[in-house]
DNA sequence: TCAACTTTGTGAATTAATGCACTAAGCCCT
DNA sequence: AGGGCTTAGTGCATTAATTCACAAAGTTGA
């Protein structure tokens, strides 16, 4: 294998990626052909060296004088996000927010397919939402082999969570969103990404209350999470 | 004026405190009364260095040779963050997500009452969920001021995001939680966190193909997301 | 054809965050 | 009373991320 490894960009670029794309996708919907760094900048609440720059980890793909083509870097983008296929979902815990997230159109439409949602309890084994029949999490090694599962999203209560992941990673998923406000204990070969609504909100307070205490001279929060694996 | 202004604490650790702070509260539900850094370092999947440091931020609360008591480190974090108190919350948009939230206790239990809804569809004003009647986006600055609402939480559809925001920010809110997949226009004098799953879940899908690219070489995700303002 | 203008791409400086490694301090046992 | 052990607290080196500022490259218009 002599194959180039893939060129690192940094975590933090690739956190904003997602970011960028969303924009361009609403003006590409617009019809607008064109965007400079100081325009994609301004839309996104960023540095325009910091668009330049993480642009320019995908490669040299803007023209000096003009500025990017919309549809060539939502391409590009999509390319090394990984995008340019799907990636199917199963849900482990058909409580209100499974349920919700299962019947979530906002998945299929960024291309995340939820192909299956499994709980432990009998009670809600068997039950339909939105065209899917909730499993027995027993069976998750099954429908991960049946359903080419690649991610796996934790919307179980805190207690349950880490069972919800050692299923997961047993099926031989690698990628995890979780919702539970628990930190997951996961080999380095799994991704995690943690949702955790009570954090955003407390971090919020302490800004709140810093401006309280500083009169409004207090910095604000800083706009992006950060969600510790 | 000659108030101390507030020790600056690094926003990196600001969000990492919430999750030391759910961590103690599971120990102190199992009656344990002391840590050392390098026990919630591996609760916490950090390391011991970071936690020591970040709780030096607070004060000088551990006993060395000995270690930190877990309910008053509880009660200094609280009081860093600003937990002492509740901060109330207003959810604008009615919508499957909205209503989830507004009757998810998650929020209550850990200090942020959901004291109001609201929408601007007048098909959904008026519905009762969970003890709150879905009132009129247009009565915002009225509910803000009545009920003392400190965080506004957006989840809304993306294009009616903005304009939450504006009615937000006019009827005085300086937090918001948005869950709308928008970068939001706002006074550097708001805190903004973002909270956007198909942000994760492009992200996961990013570390997902470099390991298919790379076989299992490449890294994982880093576990703490970036929510840009 | 060339000068003026625009905007990318990036080296280098700066700032922020992390983690090592050591010192200081307190406990416990003999 | 004192030595050995444990662990907090922190200065400092390292690494990562951000931002500046400028050269390179292309466009446009005269």
């Amino acid at each position: 294998m002599t194959q180039l490894q893939r060129r690192k960009i940094p975590d933090a670029a690739i956190a904003r990626l997602p970011i960028y794309l969303q924009i361009l996708n609403n003006l590409a919907a617009t019809n607008v052909l064109r965007f400079s760094s100081d325009e994609l900048a301004a839309l996104a609440g960023v540095n325009a060296a910091k668009v330049r720059k993480d642009l320019s980890y995908l490669g040299s793909y803007g023209t000096r004088g003009v500025g990017y083509e919309v549809t060539y870097l939502i391409h590009q983008i999509k390319r090394e996000l990984g995008l340019m296929r799907e990636w199917n979902v199963v849900v482990v815990g058909a409580g209100n927010l499974g349920c919700a997230l299962a019947k979530f159109d906002g998945f299929l439409s960024r291309g995340f397919p939820v192909v299956g949602i499994v709980d432990n309890d009998p009670k809600k084994i068997g039950r339909t939402t939105s065209s899917l029949t909730v499993g027995d999490v027993g069976d998750l090694k099954n429908i991960v082999r049946d359903e080419k599962v690649n991610i796996g999203v934790i919307t179980t209560s805190s207690p349950a969570a880490q069972s919800a992941a050692d299923a997961l990673i047993e099926a031989g998923i690698t990628s995890i969103l979780n919702f539970a406000p628990v930190v997951l204990s996961t080999p380095s070969s799994v991704s995690v990404r943690n949702v955790d609504l009570g954090v955003e909100l407390q971090i919020l307070s302490y800004y709140e209350q810093m401006r309280i205490e500083n009169g409004s001279k207090a910095q604000s929060a800083p706009q992006l999470n950060s969600v510790g694996a």
